[in-house]
DNA sequence: GAATGCGATGCAAGCGCATTCATTAAACGA
DNA sequence: TCGTTTAATGAATGCGCTTGCATCGCATTC
């Protein structure tokens, strides 16, 4: 009866030496480095772990070591698949260096945000990163100050000077008008998410119109259609756009897939045909695009790869590899079904 | 000069004291329990804290209070919005109790959601939720030797004995039956997600056939369709059952949204109107359902409310209270645009 | 005015682990 | 065979914080 069976608490290090006949000392070193450690010994020591059911306490671990394997990351919500997606992805990239991932939300509260940072550096993550947020200025001080490695995504820091991964918005709209051009369109609308305190969107809209430009043509006002968030609101614009005066666009960009949907929907309501009679594009390439016939072409701004990025990013920080500040990934069109050359009309 | 601003480490608790001129006893309880503290000798030493930039260290603190207050989550994955809903729910009721989550995923397997609950325990969480997923026997062992509070959700274990929070599959498609039948309907099909190694999808096929039975009707083979997951097996299903001999089913049950869409999509193609000729119904009501046109006839299973359910659990069972082991939340219908009587035929 | 009580505070002992340093045993070279 | 290097291990210390216990000072109370 040298171990005590029938005690609830919870094995320690302690324990484990004392039932291997060694000391605490030769139990770390079997786990945390078992070459240091004579095989015999080490395997002595992970069967009596094992048969205790002792599991390292990180908490004395994060103390001795001064630090915790833990990377915490900020989000406005877990609710939109951009998000869900980057953080999936980071937790993935993470894991590959055994850090765990802590999670707090916003919900798009500057203070909360700023409330989860400083819970965060409480709870001594090694690492942080703020998703899909333009954060209060000064943020970061206290984490600066705790030399804590972190990192911005999906939108840049507006006083600059902070390390960041996202994507130029502006160039991926002009690389969506781009295409839309090379396939013959001249005549182009655009259904827009709200533009207001949302740079994001003002900068599509400009990456359209500069596209536009470069060959002498431009976005008419009547084609220009800014309304809510979703699918309704895609049909509505469609609407709107298509029954202006003038010529009819044979194209209609819109700023994100659920636009891009309720556009695609009531044109199909409406008779025509897409791509033949109607162009459609969208932005984001959410799961769904892929599966409507047809099939929405887009723009994949790739959210697992920015999670991945900035996941790597923060783990050559930890291993004290100096990185560039910003990294713009180039998102990527996905061309599907829903675009095709202009009919000809007289 | 009292004190070194330049030194680049962290403040700890010592240096606070230290420049409020009181021992580390008082900092703690100046943070933890204002009221045992003097108002004056407290806004001294939180003015002190503030001045230093000083943030409690969560690992001393977990070692001497043997708790750590961070819970536990593992989940298949992020990128579906049933379990980001749940988890996004979680944290924020979790929030309330100034506990953070740490989360893992499994990617669906079994031996990876092992790992991460022992992961988890080495970190010394709290409490543990496992979402969404039937673990391994015996995966529980080491979490109840720990006496660590978990629960798992949207599903129970086979073994049984487990904490769970979810619903009852069979039941929720029983009601969505039930809701057909007394619209008048007779003849009814089903497109089904895979069934194997699900058993809650095996459950909800037998739900349909329950409440058909209790009116004596049945599930004709040809109007049974099990294909894919996703919109475009929606689609096909629904010519599969539509074009079969016999009586057309005037309503058509899906096992999830995205089947339910595919299939009304379809019905569209096939110049259909719904509901009139054909009604709809699907599962999950995941967020698209409702911007559709019409808006998707389909239950709710509220995953915010599971994840709420099951965070308040183990703060519960945190708090000591002994709650019940086993709770169903029961789905609701949420009663769109796709689901009418069916139109008489002779 | 002295005894009593109580609130406010400091002291010091850990919490569980990693790690430095010293020690011992083993392996090696000559 | 003996000194010397190397590998393996243990004892002891500290990481930053909380908390039981002892202490002190002050306001009550008789």
């Amino acid at each position: 009866m040298d171990v005590n069976k029938d005690l609830p608490r919870a094995a320690r290090a302690q324990d484990v030496a004392k039932a291997a006949g060694v000391s605490t000392a030769t139990v770390s070193r079997a786990v945390n480095s078992p070459d240091k450690v004579a095989p015999a010994v080490r395997d002595r020591v992970l069967a009596a772990a094992a048969a205790l059911g002792w599991l390292p306490h990180a908490a004395g671990s994060a103390l001795a070591r001064k630090r915790t394997s833990i990377a915490g990351v900020v989000i406005p919500t877990l609710g939109q698949e951009v998000f869900a997606t980057q953080v999936g992805a980071m937790q993935a990239a993470f894991a590959e260096h055994d850090i765990t991932l802590l999670i707090g939300c916003s919900n798009y509260d500057p203070d909360q945000a700023a409330q989860q940072v400083r819970t965060m550096l409480t709870r001594g993550v090694d690492a942080l990163a703020v998703l899909g947020q333009i954060p209060k200025p000064g943020l970061f001080e206290v984490v600066q100050a705790r030399r804590v490695p972190y990192v911005i995504t999906y939108g840049s820091a507006p006083d600059g000077g902070h390390p960041c991964v996202g994507f130029d918005n502006a160039a991926a709209f002009h690389t969506i008008t781009r295409h839309l051009l090379d396939l013959g369109h001249k005549v182009v609308g655009m259904i827009l998410q709200p533009t207001l305190h949302n740079e994001r969107i003002v900068a599509r809209l400009a990456g359209v119109r500069g596209a536009l430009a470069e060959e002498g043509l431009g976005l008419r006002p009547q084609h220009l259609c800014e309304g809510e968030y979703g699918i309704q609101a895609g049909r509505k614009g469609l609407r709107h756009v298509l029954n202006a005066d003038g010529p009819r666009p044979s194209a209609i960009i819109c700023s994100n897939d659920l636009l891009a949907i309720g556009a695609l929907l009531e044109a199909q309501t409406m008779g025509l045909t897409v791509p033949q009679d109607l162009s459609i594009t969208g932005f984001d390439d959410i799961s769904i695009a892929a599966e409507l016939d047809p099939a929405l072409t887009t723009m994949k701004a790739d959210n697992a790869e920015i999670g991945r990025l900035a996941a790597g990013y923060l783990v050559s920080r930890l291993q004290g590899n100096a990185t560039p500040s910003e990294v713009l990934i180039p998102p990527i069109l996905i061309n599907r079904s829903t675009t095709a050359q202009p009919r000809k009309r007289s």
